[in-house]
DNA sequence: AATGACCTCAACCGCCGCAAG
DNA sequence: GCTTGCGGCGGTTGAGGTCAT
């Protein structure tokens, strides 16, 4: 023999929003009996809802004590500190919150603090850097200015010039005379980033963050390319990496370049794998002595020879074009010195780093 | 003005530990 | 000692509001 059920399983029950009529019936009986008994209570205040409801009803929004309207900014701060000590302990968290509900505090996490920290390049949960690929462009731009083994001249998507021709022709025909072919997600990465740099108060770049404005919100296909210490530079994809027709098109499909400074190339990858994004070895390459001489002695497999030539054909930050397949190498051509020219010292022209990553690794 | 996408947050759901019966 | 409800908690939902097109 168990306890009585709080309230009948059947009909007559009320469910969904309180009336202010309903509000008032529990506030009264409150005042004048207390909350000892929820299950007794809603049949002794003439309510047709479930002790429960009631409960909620009056915990997260009847107390007299409940603090209502914008949580300050003390109180944002207090709740991200203790979030990264107790976790999703809500109602911990809203013991040290003097009039906020655990609901409360739940619903503005979710709503606003998590999203802030995601801008951010913060982990929600971990609260360490979150080093997603979307994140990544802007923590190491802020890195610029700050570590001194990483700098990174710009993440961009590729944007293939003969399928924007492609589906200009297709919009066009249906009418659309000014199509938006920067992608939404290659805007959302853009605003992210200038996001970014303006949470970090990195604002001495003031043409770079122009150039970024103004790429977002580009009406013609454009690959823009940027270094900490030039403006921009394009790189023409290679255009067999693309979908050759509309009807190929998918956005996830399109690749990603990351452009890097790195000089220290063990650093780079541990940043990585950390973060869950791997890294094919036979789409990196190094140009600079040092990256090349850690790359050398770094243990990552590679499982052939063959050359990478997915942006062969390209222009460079410094203005360059490079020879198809001289830069994007197999780690082997590196490892077993076959290529003199990359392991001459005297070869450096930049200090860069390429890596594709696989779209379908990126977490998006 | 109409429509759809997105956001907010009150309320509900389901689980758990504890305690009443 | 076992069954079952209560109270509490965190996760999720969806109605209503707002914004963008």
């Amino acid at each position: 023999m168990g306890r009585t059920p709080c309230c009948e399983k059947n009909g007559g029950i009320r469910k969904g929003p309180w009336t202010t009529e309903e509000d008032q019936k529990l506030i009264d009986y409150i005042h004048k009996n207390g909350y000892r008994n929820w299950r007794t209570l809603p049949k002794n205040a003439g309510l047709q809802r479930c002790g429960k409801s009631c409960r909620l009803r009056w915990t997260n929004y009847l107390k007299p004590d409940i603090k209502r309207g914008k949580f300050s900014s003390e109180e944002e701060e207090t709740i991200i500190k203790l979030h990264s000590i107790l976790g999703n302990k809500w109602s911990t968290i809203a013991a040290h919150l003097p009039g906020r509900t655990d609901n409360e505090i739940k619903n503005f996490w979710n709503t606003h603090i998590r999203k802030r920290l995601l801008r951010m390049g913060i982990d929600p949960i971990t609260h360490t850097t979150r080093l997603d690929i979307l994140a990544l462009s802007s923590i190491l731009n802020s890195s610029i200015y700050n570590s001194p083994q990483m700098n990174l001249l710009r993440i961009q998507p590729m944007v293939n010039p003969e399928f924007m021709r492609l589906a200009a022709s297709h919009l066009s025909s249906q009418g659309n005379q000014n199509p938006n072919f920067i992608h939404q997600k290659d805007q959302l990465q853009l605003e992210n980033t200038l996001q970014v740099r303006e949470n970090h108060h990195l604002l001495q770049d003031q043409t770079l963050i122009q150039e970024m404005s103004d790429c977002a919100s580009l009406s013609t296909p454009t690959c823009v390319v940027t270094s900490s210490c030039e403006t921009s530079k394009l790189i023409q994809p290679n255009v067999n990496e693309f979908p050759s027709s509309i009807s190929d098109f998918k956005p996830q499909t399109f690749p990603y370049i990351d452009i890097l400074t790195c000089n220290n190339l063990e650093s780079f990858v541990t940043l990585y794998d950390n973060y869950g994004y791997h890294i094919n070895p036979q789409s990196m390459s190094a140009t600079n002595s040092a990256s090349r001489q850690s790359f050398a002695n770094s243990s990552i497999a590679s499982p052939s020879s063959t050359l990478v030539n997915s942006i062969s054909n390209s222009t460079y930050i410094d203005g360059s074009t490079r020879e198809e397949g001289r830069e994007i190498r197999n780690c082997n051509n590196l490892f077993k010195s076959e290529s003199q020219e990359l392991l001459n010292p005297n070869y450096v022209s930049d200090d860069y780093m390429l890596v594709q990553i696989n779209n379908n690794l990126k977490g998006f």
